[in-house]
DNA sequence: ATGCTAACAGACCGAACGTTCGAGTGACAC
DNA sequence: GTGTCACTCGAACGTTCGGTCTGTTAGCAT
């Protein structure tokens, strides 16, 4: 059962990476299939409600993964709190492997399964938003002031993301990380 | 002739409100021919190259409409930089309806259509990233730190407008552009 | 009227899509 | 051995894709 679990997880690293890079509609199952070595009868066996399917419990992974590697950080209350933006930063960071892979939620968000999931990432969204926010009022902000703070990192983080890609340099995202954490540096 | 141009024209818009919403491999050519109120084999009469021919006009129309309704605000000299970053920011905030709409050159350039367009956009943007450097100069701001400025500036309005979309707040965007605009008046 | 041409539509095409099927295979139970 | 169970694959399914073919319409010159 445990060995069960651990295949199905493989699998699962395997077609995000196919997802992430064609996108949604973009990632057939001849190339999800190939991902993963297996034929694509066989991906219906570990998957029978199909593409819809990966891509459902891809998102839900994704959104966990995220939640834990980056934003559980600014929920930590015993270190300060520039001391959990810059942790949230760098595990967003890492979440996104410097920049040289995309957000699955980002992914899902823009394509036609938003229609289905759009309520839980937007739900998820405005929970993690909050984190932040309460985040920077700790740092002394005013409610007003610290929304602006998050709505600005969150942006910037997204925003570096897909200005990567319109400039073709890989490196643009974490020029954007050191830009966020020197300015983190000032507050603290 | 110019009624010609006027009939592409009128096609052409309506053909770029599908490519926005859905994406390039989300636009079908049902509904790409939904839109413009044709059949397929009437659009094909207008673009022989098909959906292929249809993005590429679009995506130098984009180009071009970003340029003039946005960028060229950058280099008119007779005005103060923080004008003319207030005129870019505003242009930029038009060319996107307020964030109710997408920036094509991104959604362009995050689909597979970015394999055959991927050298225009980078260039592209890397000379609108020159313009916004040089006005962060002429502010009396050295290259170095020029440089993360307006990156920064670039990261927040491309990021605004897809974290919206992950808050599925509307107004989100303009939420960014007001926060922009404010830093701005700090400045001058 | 006749002929010409741009513009259009609907049926149609092969290819690729996501999906299903049936026939295995090997491992473990009895 | 026999059964069964998780798992795999090649082949095919029906659908939709981007794209084409055949012909009709509308406007205009002659």
């Amino acid at each position: 059962m445990a060995k069960t679990l651990n295949v199905r997880d493989a699998l699962l690293e395997q077609l995000v990476v196919v997802f992430r890079e064609r996108g949604y509609e973009g990632a057939t199952l001849v190339q999800l299939a190939a991902a993963t070595g297996l034929g694509k009868a066989s991906l219906y066996h570990h998957f029978p409600g199909g593409k819809a399917e990966m891509a459902a419990v891809l998102l839900r992974k994704s959104v966990a993964e995220l939640q834990q590697r980056a934003f559980a950080h600014l929920n930590k209350t015993k270190r300060s709190p520039v001391e959990r933006l810059d942790a949230f930063i760098d595990g967003f960071s890492d979440y996104v492997a410097q920049g040289a892979s995309h957000c699955l939620v980002a992914v899902i968000a823009q394509g036609s399964a938003a229609d289905v999931h759009g309520d839980l990432i937007n739900n998820q969204f405005a929970d993690w938003r909050s984190s932040l926010i309460r985040v920077y009022e700790e740092l002394g902000e005013k409610r007003k002031r610290a929304r602006r703070s998050a709505d600005q990192l969150l942006d910037e983080l997204y925003g570096a993301l897909l200005t990567a890609k319109l400039l073709g340099d890989p490196n643009h995202f974490m020029r954007c990380v050191k830009r966020l954490k020197r300015a983190l540096g000032a507050l603290g």
